[in-house]
DNA sequence: TCCGTATTTATAATTATTCTAAATTTAGAA
DNA sequence: TTCTAAATTTAGAATAATTATAAATACGGA
């Protein structure tokens, strides 16, 4: 996994804007969440980042995770069959692959996705902010193990 | 809202040729979902249903409904901004709308999401039972009242 | 430095969902 | 029809993710 040293500059630039400030913890759950090319939830991120924010509290993760999303600048993936959601710090249109399983997730690239997201903004009439294009099934890994 | 008098047939033939009974209960419950344009959540199901089966249980509302996501015959729709999971009958490519401010979900229809699926069915390797294509944003009527 | 506000924190409260065990219903055999 | 075993439903308890609350803290600007 890549280590960013820097938040990156759309989220700053973004809660910059919004009038936020831009306070360590909100820096460091960024930082995790963009440098992650997982798909954490709320849980995870607090119990990361514990070790070094000792007085972090869970209800910090939770406000900053709702601004991000808030801001259009991460996304929040529906359930994965665990009962959490799941933050995705890319934005860009993808496609997340989620195994009902082994509950892990993993991003697809297609170009009908961009169409699709064009068009959902050209013709439905919704001032978008977020997006979530989602498909469940067994990965291929699970489809072995379970015949 | 169109009264179906039977249960649609793809619904009974998935129940059946899994070897599930067709129990009254499961069978109002798929007739709710299937005749409701709505994105019903299980406790809607469960109230809209009380009357006629004043035994009925909110936990048999939720098996059916796992039962049935699980035969891929009804979806189930994240959150929709009020934590709780919204079904929908309607297994066909589409597109969910939600609208973060009256939390109402409607459909919208887009040739990219048939393309999109028969990609992810064809390249994705997974062996796909459900999906969720959702996307987030501020209806036409909310932005009017919010400016 | 001081003040007002934003933010964080700890904890309580909420609530959607799942679990459990007992009661009921069902399909099919005798 | 009656019996039996398995499936299903039910009521209510348990779980756990998320949200709300109020007090403590940190921050930017005068």
């Amino acid at each position: 996994m890549i280590e960013l040293q820097t938040l990156p500059q759309h989220m700053a630039a973004a809660l910059k804007s919004a009038g936020y400030r831009l306070t360590p913890q909100r820096m460091a759950i960024c930082l995790w969440l963009a440098e992650s090319n997982q798909h954490p939830a709320a849980q995870e991120i607090f119990e990361a980042l514990k070790p070094r924010f000792p007085s972090l509290s869970l209800a910090t993760v939770y406000n900053t995770l709702d601004t991000l999303v808030s801001l259009g600048v991460t996304h929040a993936v529906g359930h994965a069959g665990d009962d959490k959601i799941h933050y995705d710090a890319d934005t860009t249109p993808h496609v997340n692959l989620v195994c009902v399983s082994c509950n892990r997730i993993i991003d697809m690239a297609s170009q009908h996705v961009m169409a699709l997201q064009e068009d959902v903004h050209a013709n439905s009439g919704y001032d978008l902010i977020g997006s979530s294009v989602t498909y469940y099934g067994l990965c291929p890994d699970c489809q072995r193990q379970q015949g």
